[in-house]
DNA sequence: CTAGGGTTAG
């Protein structure tokens, strides 16, 4: 506000030219327009028609606008009425105000009642039916644009794109070279951007040639859709390369790179960059507070958010979602009841991303009612504000609630159906999950990478390996097997049914291995009995890569360290949590601790631990004190313990009685029982379940279809090779095995959390990270992008010093020999040699040389497929410079790099042609080409 | 000196 008033004061002053004072005004309104600041706008309209100039054409224009754009339909009028005629200017501003306002068929009307039109007017139509999706009407005008310009070509280019017709956005931009119409700017940037959507290197290459070949290699905003290239290929280095070189850089700039320390995991650095940013907009600031967010930096982001608003920046919707995601991750839910109150006081309720976010806000603390709430006030609810609605029921437990909702939803986006599936994972309803997974893939919908490790992790927890194997298979011919999030999953899966060589296979093979993997994979082995391994594994960990270990698989090692009975070496773990690796023993850990010293003998160090815990013990760290009681029979401790169990949780009271029943004391066991039923505590119901023939079958303790042995044993007469009968319940974990066709109970000891399970915690983590992520990451990107596309091999021709990049692949090499072909045709210099880009430092002399002996009086460096850090700009001209030192009586000419799509070769060859005639017919002058009239001159 | 096309976050 304070650099409009600026800009006022200066109006004040006299100006000596009336042009340059008209001008001045016309550029305080547009700013007044595009900051919004309506009141300014009006005090400085009143100014202008005091002063006399309100009705000036080129202010009046302006007035228009700004009144169009706020929407004040009496002052537009009155403008109206005030104009006198309505020109095609104003009929121009009237059309593309209607597209703005979403009257496509007013604007339509307006165009068709206008006496005669210009290019503009056809314009703004077209690019107005694309807006909203009208591509057939908007082609067809397009078709009979009689003004067909670089911007109505434009705006058809990118209106596809935004439609998401990619290939047929890069036809019509061939067209558009075909007709001989060149490309500007922002026709590049929107290449570019289809090159991206595309995932489509070599494309983007081209795009970028070509923008080096027509003198755009500096344009900002060129750079800019080039670094969201590079960034979204996965090119960090590429993307690091162009910002730096980049003459000039404004906050989208910034921005961007912001994103690329984020990719490559480095918060701290794009921190920095954004303290540095010599600009920042609020997409910046959202940038970074929703990075912090997705990150799971949830107290960063929100003290930014506190420093933005101090700032005095207002957050727009974007940043209130990322807020409110982010105190959803803290679970706080005060703060997001203000920031609520505060969105309904700006009126900003009707925004989906905010009010997804908020539905996910009160869903997770346990408000799902307050989420409907805010899911029924919405009017344009996307699928997304479905999903969070449906997300908010099942983790409330709400099951029913949420089916009812999933089938209502008008369309089912594929996070509809993550949602429920991982709904009923999170309600441990795995049978659920499979149904859920069966009924999607018969309504054709394809499975995600989010969808498979949810089901893989469905099958962990049954430990249903035939299942499990067969996700596997689907994973392998949807081609997720590289997937790190479904390895990982894989790696689980296989670790908890058991088959620990299948788990190691699968993660051996990973291609990247993250926290998570590692946690999976150090748990399997730990659980399997391969604790050795799972230490090893560990310190591994430690040195190879550069994962810090977290505290799930701190709880893995001491587990490993528990089950091989190295108990001094788990007590250094332990005693190292805070001070080496920073993490605070959490209950579990302590559970762990207690258990192992307990099972060793040493069980008042154990209650030692226990006493000197911050937070409050588990059950199960009870009963693995009162188990190594009963076991090394130390009576004394025994009972202390178990006093002070009295008023704790119902697991307590069971594992007393265990322990007074073990040692003959019915007594006690009687009256410990009689307390459970007095104080009303009951033992929650254990289930167990049979897989037979891909069939679940459950059985519930105490609801009367108590698990019948004669009746599993009849199940199993069908199927007794391949079934496995498993039974969990809540406070002991007890596996049944079908051993050579008997079942036999196999006891693990401890409770369902002590039975200390990371890695489900580890699941449910990456479940919330899809289901905030989109699952096309970069990663998944980068797999399918595939080798590298690097450039072409040499062509030992003589005559043309081509300087390329990259492999040396055969395709390449024909596309250099066209180009080479090309060059000499148009050119009618003399091929001498090749060089490679490896060795083109030292070779470009050799080549040069080796030229001018063969006769050569022109020569021609032309880098090929050069990477875009300027390396052909910087080294090249200069060592070709050099190496034209010892002839001065030979030309030379150093051209920009060449990229070519297969799609694009002949069109953009034709281009390319183009301004090469123009830069052969400087070639005696020409140091450096940038393309068609932009040579810079010796 | 007035009207039409684009690039950053979710």
């Amino acid at each position: 506000m304070g650099s409009i008033f600026k800009s006022l004061s200066v109006i004040k002053n006299p100006i000596k030219s009336f042009v340059g004072f008209i001008e001045a005004n016309i550029s305080v309104l547009k700013q007044c327009t595009k900051q919004r600041l309506i009141t300014e706008g009006q005090v400085l309209h009143g100014h202008l028609y005091k002063i006399g100039i309100s009705s000036h054409r080129h202010v009046a224009v302006k007035l228009l606008i700004m009144y169009l754009d706020f929407r004040k339909s009496a002052e537009v009028d009155q403008l109206l009425k005030d104009y006198d005629g309505f020109d095609m200017i104003v009929h121009n501003c009237l059309i593309s105000a209607n597209v703005d306002w979403g009257n496509v068929d007013e604007a339509r009307r307006l165009f068709d009642e206008m006496p005669e039109r210009n290019e503009v007017s056809w314009t703004a139509l077209i690019s107005g039916y694309l807006k909203y999706g009208r591509v057939d009407e908007s082609m067809w005008l397009f078709q009979r644009n009689p003004f067909q310009n670089v911007i109505s070509w434009t705006a058809a280019i990118s209106g596809l794109l935004s439609n998401g017709m990619h290939l047929n956005s890069i036809h019509l931009f061939l067209e558009m070279l075909k007709s001989g119409v060149m490309p500007n700017n922002v026709t590049l940037v929107s290449i570019v951007r289809a090159s991206t959507e595309m995932v489509d290197f070599t494309m983007g290459l081209t795009a970028l040639s070509l923008s080096i070949k027509l003198g755009y290699e500096d344009d900002v905003s060129v750079c800019n859709s080039l670094i969201t290239f590079s960034l979204r290929l996965g090119k960090l280095e590429m993307a690091r390369l162009i910002f730096e070189k980049m003459g000039k850089r404004d906050v989208i700039s910034w921005t961007a790179i912001l994103d690329m320390y984020v990719e490559m995991g480095d918060l701290e650095e794009a921190r920095r960059v954004f303290d540095e940013m010599p600009e920042r907009n609020e997409v910046s600031w959202s940038a970074m507070i929703s990075r912090y967010t997705q990150k799971g930096y949830s107290t960063q982001a929100i003290n930014l958010f506190r420093q933005m608003i101090e700032n005095g920046i207002s957050p727009n919707s974007s940043c209130l979602s990322s807020a409110i995601n982010a105190l959803s991750n803290l679970k706080s839910l005060h703060p997001g009841k203000s920031i609520h109150a505060h969105i309904t006081k700006l009126g900003m309720t009707n925004d989906v991303f905010v009010n997804s976010s908020l539905i996910d806000l009160y869903g997770t603390c346990g408000n799902p009612k307050d989420a409907r709430q805010v899911f029924d006030t919405i009017t344009n609810k996307n699928v997304v504000c479905w999903n969070s609605m449906i997300s908010a029921y099942s983790s409330n437990g709400q099951l029913e609630e949420s089916k009812k909702l999933f089938d209502q939803i008008p369309t089912k986006s594929i996070g509809s159906w993550n949602s429920m599936v991982t709904g009923y994972l999170g309600n441990e309803q795995y049978d659920k999950v499979f149904e859920v997974f069966n009924t999607m893939l018969l309504s054709g919908q394809t499975p995600d990478v989010s969808t498979i490790s949810s089901v893989l992790c469905a099958c962990a927890n049954l430990t249903s390996l035939h299942k499990g194997k067969n996700i596997h298979g689907k994973a392998f011919k949807l081609g997720f097997h590289h997937d790190i999030f479904v390895c990982t999953s894989l790696v689980d899966m296989y670790a908890k049914a058991g088959d620990i060589e299948n788990s190691k296979r699968v993660f051996t093979k990973m291609p990247e291995k993250n926290e998570v993997s590692y946690t999976a994979m150090i748990q399997g082995l730990a659980e399997n009995g391969y604790a050795k391994e799972s230490l090893d594994l560990f310190e591994e960990m430690e040195k190879n890569s550069h994962i810090k270990p977290n505290e799930l698989i701190l709880l893995a090692i001491l587990f490993a360290c528990s089950h091989c009975g190295l108990v001094n070496k788990g007590l250094d773990y332990f005693n190292s949590m805070e001070t080496v690796y920073n993490i605070k023993p959490n209950e579990r850990h302590y559970t762990c601790v207690v258990d192992m010293l307990a099972r060793s003998g040493r069980v008042s160090q154990a209650e030692e631990v226990m006493s000197s815990m911050a937070c409050e013990p588990e059950a199960s760290a009870w009963g693995a004190l009162l188990s190594g009681c009963r076991t090394y029979g130390e009576e004394e401790i025994a009972e202390r313990v178990g006093l002070k169990m009295m008023e704790k949780k119902a697991g307590g009271y069971v594992l007393l009685s265990n322990v007074y029943a073990s040692s003959g004391r019915w007594g006690e066991v009687m009256e410990t029982r009689r307390l459970m039923k007095e104080k009303g505590v009951k033992k929650s119901g254990g289930c167990s379940w049979i897989e037979v023939r891909n069939k679940l079958h459950l059985f519930y303790s105490q609801d009367g279809t108590h698990m019948d042995f004669y009746f599993v044993l009849d199940l199993l007469k069908f199927d007794i090779v391949s079934s496995k009968m498993n039974s969990v319940s809540p406070s002991m974990n007890m596996k049944i095995v079908i051993n050579e066709g008997k079942p036999c109970i196999m006891s693990i000891k401890g409770g369902k959390r002590g039975n200390l399970r990371p890695t489900k915690l580890g699941f449910s983590r990456l479940c919330y990270s899809y289901s905030t992520q989109n699952p096309m990451n970069l990663r998944t990107l980068r797999c399918c992008l595939g080798k590298e596309n690097g450039g072409v091999g040499i062509g030992n021709r003589d005559g043309v010093i081509i300087v390329d990049h990259g492999s040396r692949r055969k395709e390449s090499n024909l596309m250099l020999n066209e180009f080479v072909a090309m060059f000499v045709e148009k050119t009618g210099y003399p091929i001498v040699e090749a060089a490679h880009m490896e060795l083109a430092k030292p070779s470009i002399k050799d080549a040069f040389h080796s030229c001018v002996e063969k006769g050569a009086t022109r020569v021609i460096v032309s880098p090929f497929f050069l990477f875009p850090g300027r390396h052909w700009h910087q080294d090249i001209p200069s060592l070709t410079a050099e190496a034209a030192k010892d002839y001065p009586g030979v030309s030379y000419l150093v051209t920009a790099p060449l990229g070519s799509h297969p799609l694009l070769m002949d069109v953009v060859d034709e281009t390319i042609k183009r301004c090469l005639s123009h830069v052969a017919g400087h070639a005696d002058e020409c140091v450096v080409c940038k393309g068609t009239g932009k040579c810079r001159l010796h």
